[in-house]
DNA sequence: ATGAAAGCGCTAACAG
DNA sequence: CTGTTAGCGCTTTCAT
């Protein structure tokens, strides 16, 4: 094992307290004496004890991330900007996969209670409202993507509503006025929020919001992409645009399109959500909504480890982006 | 803050050690100060410090993940698996994206060193070797997918030669002679394993290796697959089939396929390798080699455990499967 | 079956 | 500028 800080003291001649000075305050330490200890501490190969200080600090320094699904590549920026964010505070994350799974969510919310962790990013829609608010009572909690309205949990995320509202006026500005919506389920805040963009611009421009092609799904996987658009073909009076809340599901309804020998966009134009990295290899290329999504997340991480050094921090709503490609 | 073992212990009128021993040994204590102890935890809404137990201990119970990209959908059932296996031991994971990036892989090496954690996985193929070696004289490392022929540290992998063997023999016999492989950089032992496969599979045909026909790249993204197969179409004799070491670059290679207005899998036939979940969103859906990722990961994560235990593990080669779709 | 006490490795008052 | 000292919260002998 590694050498302990009581090693180094005896071997340089200095006491622990000057020891744990040269690493964690070495303006305080003389610099012969700093030189010296430093000396000694690459001889003995020392690494300070992460464990020894956390216990006398009461912090581990550690970030706890929550993801519904690692698997959704829309997420994968988010994690790069907090993890980035926190090594440079000297922080490191565990990333957790709840799978919308109340039984890991409560594993994953114990590491709090059990001090493994300093304080949690929820990026899970599907968290138990009740049960993350209490935990913010106690912990420092922040909120990424996916936000609670009524409580007083700080977040970052995106204005949904304007975004939804972008990518619908783009459609009826190329000239569709038949546009489906391809939506996530309503007891979810984006989902809601995209619906209210959707049918604001619409009613802008003096467009009926047709709810036969309205489509929502609890589930955002490729196969409902397929499904919905199979279902929204199937009606007699089809959509010319479709407007999906996720990359994922746009790709299912693109190859639903395609596999029907039906084209895009010219017979259907296709807009996501995300700018997976994905979106780019279907052919057609999707048009898309991009989010912010390294900002987001280094916003997230910076704003928690404020909170867990006792700042105040303020939500924040970051900018999408509209992403015209060959979909449309 | 949390409530101590102190006060519980005294609100149960019992020492700490007694109470200590209802949580880690409760067979050691008697049925009614066991009752009772376990309502005062309850009533106090105890749970104990993982800081102190770990200085204690001297273990954090927290297993390094190494991954070059968390971008690369391959890895996705890999690190389920591990973290299922590491849930069930009562450990947790610390996922670290190295980025191919020597100094953030000598960041994470270095929490082993200051025993944030007990153990480390390394799925990174580009990892200083040699100091993966060192780390592993001194520490619990397990490898999965890519591994070290000549050293001693423990692997998860499959059987790259034969899975490579599998997919062109199952291209020739569908009747394809003339065959192009689309791998990743020599230096990279399953690229060369991959290599041995696709050779033995020709020469077994008696057909003949035409080295114009096998491409290397140093990145499997996906921009690398429509390059490569730019370079292919433009050849004078040009290959009727693909065999690439990736979906990401299979999926690359079927976009600018499809760009050109050929069709697959008439014009050219198209096999990939790590089943990603995408690669049954293309048009068409992709030919592919299945890797257990799932079971990799579990049985990496095991294999970590009982190192960390002192236990003795041999490496293991797990199955791949041929999984048949609409592109050859 | 239970308690007393030592100590894991470190940091932070406090004193000098 | 440096040393002494007291724990952080827990587990684990060693007694009883």
């Amino acid at each position: 094992m590694s050498a302990t800080i009581q090693e180094v003291a005896k071997k340089s001649g200095v006491s622990v307290a000057t020891v744990s000075r040269v690493i964690n305050n070495p303006s305080l330490v003389r610099e012969a004496t700093r030189v010296k200890v430093q000396r000694i501490i690459e001889e003995l190969n020392y690494e300070p004890s992460v464990l020894g200080r956390n216990l006398r600090t009461a912090k581990s320094r550690l970030l706890l991330t929550l993801i519904p699904s690692i698997s959704n590549p829309f997420y994968i920026e988010i994690i790069n900007g907090i993890e980035n964010a926190a090594i440079e505070q000297g922080y490191n994350i565990l990333l957790c996969e709840t799978g919308s799974n109340p039984i890991k969510e409560n594993i994953y919310f114990n590491l709090l209670k059990s001090q493994l962790a300093d304080g949690i990013i929820s990026m899970d829609p599907t968290v138990d409202r009740t049960k993350l608010l209490e935990l913010a009572d106690r912990y420092p909690v922040v909120q990424c993507s996916e936000y609670d309205e009524g409580g007083n949990i700080s977040y970052v995320s995106i204005d949904n509503e304007l975004a939804a509202y972008h990518a619908v006026r783009y459609l009826i500005k190329i000239g569709h006025k038949k546009i489906a919506l391809l939506n996530s389920h309503n007891k979810f805040l984006y989902a809601r929020q995209r619906r209210q963009g959707f049918e604001k611009a619409l009613n802008e421009s003096n467009l009926t919001v047709n709810t036969d092609w309205i489509y929502n799904t609890d589930n955002l996987g490729f196969e409902h992409g397929q499904r919905a658009m199979r279902h929204l073909l199937s009606l007699p009076d089809k959509p010319t645009a479709i407007f999906a809340v996720s990359d994922i599901l746009a790709i299912g309804a693109l190859k639903e399109i395609n596999s029907r020998g039906l084209h895009v966009p010219d017979d259907i134009a296709l807009i996501g959500f995300d700018k997976i990295s994905f979106s780019n290899m279907t052919h057609p290329t999707l048009t898309t909504i991009s989010q912010p999504g390294y900002e987001m997340g280094f916003t997230s991480a910076k704003m928690l480890i404020d909170k867990i050094k006792g700042v105040e921090v303020d939500s924040v709503l970051l900018d999408h982006e509209l992403i015209i490609r060959d979909s449309t």
